[in-house]
DNA sequence: AGAAAAAGCGAGTGAATGCTCGCATTATAG
DNA sequence: CTATAATGCGAGCATTCACTCGCTTTTTCT
């Protein structure tokens, strides 16, 4: 039985341990972020954070970035699941149900876990750059999807600008509500946020 | 005449020769930015691009925040600069025009140093959070003042709420149009952006 | 001209930190 | 039980980098 060499240097490979391994550091780094900021994230405190040694930490995250990219997947995976989810379930609403379920959606997505989205917006440097990009391209193509079989309900527009102003419009009124908390919080703010953001997105298709 | 005792171990103090080691500094430190990102940015490097020493560095800045921070400052001055006048330029227009004007503005903003612009928003850890906040509330209030002299041409709508959702909105717009320029870039697409912006906040207020 | 202050210099220091490497421990297979 | 692979360890290496300090050069003032 021709065992392979012991050529496994690197990264992969899980069983059951190395699992539980990986899911403390990727944990180890997400609390750091959150807890200390970027700057002060090492990876020998990451280590540390999460029970393990450094040299396990290199045996499945080749550097320091990795680790943070690892987070950041894990965080936007979490959001566009909700974002397909709900443009699923939204297909056969007319515009107005539509938009107002998007943007309570994008509310709630931004509030999943505001401490990490913020330091991942604020502090980040420029991991994960792909993964944002592919991100704006999915919410970008599941949503002019949604305007394709609504033409009817729409005046005449370019659907894909139609997308890219609603996805920028949307996302900032939510990225900004839940990074200025200080001024923004009460439970009817937000639904006059929803409100009107809504009144507006609406009002621009039709 | 009882000269000051040698008393001047730091920053300020300017008499020609020092303003330009300062803006040689303020310039370098942006050059880098753009040109290798924050991350590649360090003291002995910029001081290196001004053709200035460290030590000289040292004397007019207390740490690289500080420099970082100048070249913020820098380019939000000149970015409210042109967002305070045409906010002035604009006070007696009806609604659909200064709308226009502002989202012109806000694009031409945006597109005085992209790279500068991209790296400062993508790239920068915590530094000028409190500019960034001051500049925010800035553009809010000068916003909202219009809203309150043109009220008549307005729908019922809480003047901050509205503030708010249509600073947003433009804010968002404008970037991600010039942060996405790979799709994007053409004069038509960009009047057509425009119109549609404008169009829809329009619509949002009366 | 001479003195004093201002500006400038840059090798060097100390601390932080990403990452390696040789070895120890635990699991799996025959 | 024993050999082999998989996983885990953590002191320490190498590097980077912000920042200091003692000194020289330039400017200003009288």
């Amino acid at each position: 039985m021709a065992r392979k060499p012991p050529t496994k240097p690197r990264k992969n490979a899980l069983q059951e341990r190395s699992r539980a391994t990986v899911d403390a550091l990727v944990e180890a780094t997400a609390r750091i972020l959150v807890r200390e900021g970027f700057e002060k994230t090492s990876t020998n405190r990451i280590a540390e954070i999460a029970g393990v040694s450094v040299g396990s930490l290199y045996q499945y995250f080749p550097s320091k970035e990795a680790l943070v990219a690892a987070v950041i997947e894990r965080h936007n995976e979490e959001i566009m699941g909700i974002v397909r989810t709900t443009l699923t379930e939204v297909t056969d609403m007319p515009i107005e149900k539509a938009v107002r379920r998007l943007v309570t959606v994008a509310i709630e997505a931004h509030r999943i876990n505001p401490e990490l989205h913020r330091v991942l917006a604020e502090q980040i440097p420029r991991a994960g750059k792909l993964d944002v990009e592919a991100f704006n391209r999915e919410v970008h193509s599941l949503v002019r999807a949604y305007f394709e079989s609504h033409r009817k309900e729409m005046r005449k527009i370019d659907l894909d600008v139609a997308a890219f102003i609603c996805v920028s419009a949307i996302e900032a009124v939510a990225h900004n509500m839940v990074l200025n908390q200080a001024e923004m919080l009460s439970e009817k703010m937000v639904r006059t946020l929803v409100d009107e953001t809504t009144r507006m997105v609406v009002g621009f298709l039709r």
